[in-house]
DNA sequence: AGCCTAACTAAGCGATTGCTTAGTTATAAT
DNA sequence: ATTATAACTAAGCAATCGCTTAGTTAGGCT
């Protein structure tokens, strides 16, 4: 019995994340979400409380997008063949055009400090956790693969991906190449 | 013939270079540089310009306080295992008590966008290079290792100790052991 | 048709941002 | 002692920050 919305409100949360993930989430304005949302400010608070709210929605539709892909790796079951599939999935999913945007998550925790946000700090921990566990049950589908060293290889790729998302910014597609390739061989 | 400044600015500089490492760049504030600076706003700009400035002279005292590390892998002269030393000693270097910090180079490379700051991009990424530089010579003086793989080692490694500069935020030190083992295996 | 109510617009809230400036104080040279 | 000048203090600049609110518009209900 009243107005309806006039945005889908996972559509502005799509144009939010890629403003936070450009911009980073200190950098980015309610302004510049206003405009790239393409709604005021009223109906930004409204639908998601506050501009942390906004990040919130951000990061849950992040997760979304990054599902096509961890899903590849949830599919696969060729060991660390898929595992290395997912690092070339990841800089192809981070880049837009010509723009290396790292990863929101990684770029998130760089950014926030654990004691202000700390909801904020919980998702993106869990995210980081969801992808290791990924890690470890491929590692383990390698049957001549040592138990006691699936664990350490598991803290090890996350560290190489974590690397990935700053390197794609510094390095070129070549050197990204390299970093791959060293990181899987003899592993 | 005039009055003389109260305050050393090689002083003053190091105590806004911790303001900028745990907090980041956006995030510290002018009143808060003048707060932790113990310095009037008046005498931030008449020394430095502007919070740029005092942030790249951080950038170059950062640079003085780690060179005791880069020193001590320029002059080792055993190959990997000077490099392997120079991740733990980073590891060492970044903590604070029990707050980590990260490395301030990477983490700015991550929060300044190269269209918007480029003079502080540009030391950046020349003080990537210069470590870069070093482990080039060091992995050199591994007699049995091949000179093709050099390069290629050299931006792996980078990569890793990237990641580590997040890692050191999230994970525990144990798992950071475990990364820096791994990372030194078959190498 | 008339009404209730949620969704809109736009103006503006106090606080904070990076930076400047008018006015005062201290010091070295005369 | 006087003077010139640089370093200081503190107030305040316009702009922007996250967020709110008064007033208007639209759409399903009786």
């Amino acid at each position: 019995m009243a107005r309806k919305k006039q945005y889908i409100e996972e559509e502005v949360i799509e144009k939010a994340m890629h403003l936070f993930w450009r911009n980073g989430y200190e950098a980015t304005s309610v302004r510049m979400l206003e405009k790239e949302m393409g709604i005021n400010q009223f109906s930004i608070y409204s639908s998601f409380k506050n501009k942390q709210g906004v990040f919130l929605e951000s990061i849950k539709y992040y997760k979304k997008e990054i599902n096509s892909i961890k899903d590849t790796l949830r599919r696969s079951n060729n060991g660390i063949t898929g595992i290395k599939q997912y690092f070339y999935n990841f800089l192809d999913f981070s880049t837009e055009g010509t723009l290396c945007k790292g990863c929101l998550v990684t770029n998130s925790v760089n950014e926030i400090k654990d004691a202000a946000d700390l909801e904020v700090m919980i998702v993106l921990k869990q995210f980081a956790s969801e992808i290791r566990d990924l890690f470890v049950s491929n590692l383990e589908q390698d049957d001549q693969r040592a138990t006691i060293e699936i664990e350490k290889q598991a803290d090890f790729l996350m560290n190489s991906i974590l690397g990935l998302s700053i390197a794609s910014k510094v390095f070129n597609k070549n050197q990204l190449e390299n970093i791959i390739e060293v990181t899987f061989t003899n592993l």
